[in-house]
DNA sequence: AACGTAAATTGACCTCGATCAAACAATTCT
DNA sequence: AGAATTGTTTGATCGAGGTCAATTTACGTT
């Protein structure tokens, strides 16, 4: 695992994300001063929970699952993020101490930008402090999302509802990529891969077609009334 | 329900929160500059999903839950605020319109910060905007909490992680009040009130003693264990 | 194209917690 | 105090989803 400065791809990643968007040029270019990227393998591990960290974390290329570990050594994901998101950012705010583990999930590409640095950014550019706040409360907002689902929807349910999250508003037929293994779905969305499995099935009964990554949606409202 | 200034216990209370604590005197009676409090009964709905929303909430006295419907009407709890907690801020950076419903839980005094006012002041404030990022990333941290031990722990296990979250480091043996209804209790660890009701009588056989509100620990290693 | 490995599916079983109903306890009200 | 209301516990039943084992399918490699 090599450890380098951004190189052009790197940057328009990130330059491109949510975070960045309506950040300046050159607030961008301060927060990105220095950052390192490095290339990490499948099951790599970023950070573990409670570890030290001064760093936050964005996905150039690949996938990364955050999650927390039980006891008896289970694996609970509280986020999947994809290129251009940014993680770990939490610990900027709780002493430099990760509260959860990251993985990567295919051979990825992570930026590394420096905690230190950015927080004095933001004392001194509210944009920027801006938009960290929204960042926060955009990952704030994905954990109290996922919480609800999973108290208040059943398994093929919470599928339908993760389809539904990726069909455009107008139309009533589309179809997509998954963007990860079923695994990893199965675990963003806290089920055994057996029950993803059982619930696509229960799925195509309202017109959901499933081969390989390929979901096809045939009727909407099924989808919605489900 | 009469909405009023802020009287001295009222700013008492909310000047003695987390989220003042690090701010300046200055600072916090700009934020208060113009908050009024109001008075609702057990019940009230403080505000209703997708609803417009111009205001940060504290809780001056009493307990507010934030919760999510189900397209069944089913309630998911998000979080449960008692006294001197702040709440609905995630409305300041979503385009004003809240995500989740939010209910006095017993009678209540809520406070009502205008956001644009505050939004203004973390532009100008660096300390103050630091707050409010420490406020998000608690409040993302709860919710991640929740997930976890939701994906993680059987009922028995959440409710003595519950119960140790209320331990003092050092003791072995201690003992406290509910600080509300099993009821609630229930909502907020994502259980029916007869699961919680079964959990408390699982511990009882780890030395959990419960009578009424009161809770007994005698044996905080077994509580652990569990 | 064929092989080998890893991922996904299917079936059988079982546990946890939701739900419904009823008994019981604790408050509040008169 | 007694009645009425509300909260809590207990019992019985049921269904959703986890786990384990056995296939089947998909995919990367040669």
């Amino acid at each position: 695992m090599k450890t380098l400065r951004l190189n052009s791809n790197d940057r328009a990643v990130l330059l491109g994300s949510r975070f960045f968007e309506k950040l300046s040029a050159a607030a961008s270019d301060a927060i990105l001063e220095g950052a390192v990227v490095s290339n990490h393998e499948e099951h790599d591990i970023l950070f573990h929970q409670d570890e030290p960290v001064d760093s936050v974390f964005c996905v150039s290329s690949g996938l990364v699952r955050v999650y927390r570990l039980g006891k008896d050594g289970r694996e609970a994901d509280i986020a999947v993020f994809p290129r251009g998101e940014i993680f770990g950012e939490n610990a900027m705010f709780l002493g430099n101490r990760a509260t959860a583990n990251a993985q990567a999930v295919e051979s990825s590409m992570i930026a590394r930008l420096d905690s230190r640095n950015l927080r004095r950014l933001a004392e001194q550019h509210p944009d920027i402090a801006q938009a960290l706040m929204e960042l926060l409360c955009r990952h704030g907002q994905m954990a109290e999302d996922c919480l609800a689902e999973d108290r208040l929807l059943t398994a093929p349910q919470r599928v339908a509802s993760y389809i539904l999250g990726h069909c455009p508003d107008g139309s009533t037929t589309f179809s997509f990529r998954l963007p990860f293994q079923k695994n990893v779905l199965a675990g963003k969305l806290g089920l055994a891969p057996e029950a993803l499995s059982r619930a696509f099935s229960a799925l195509r009964r309202s017109g959901v077609t499933v081969k390989g990554r390929m979901i096809e949606i045939h009727d909407r409202q099924a989808l919605e009334r489900f």
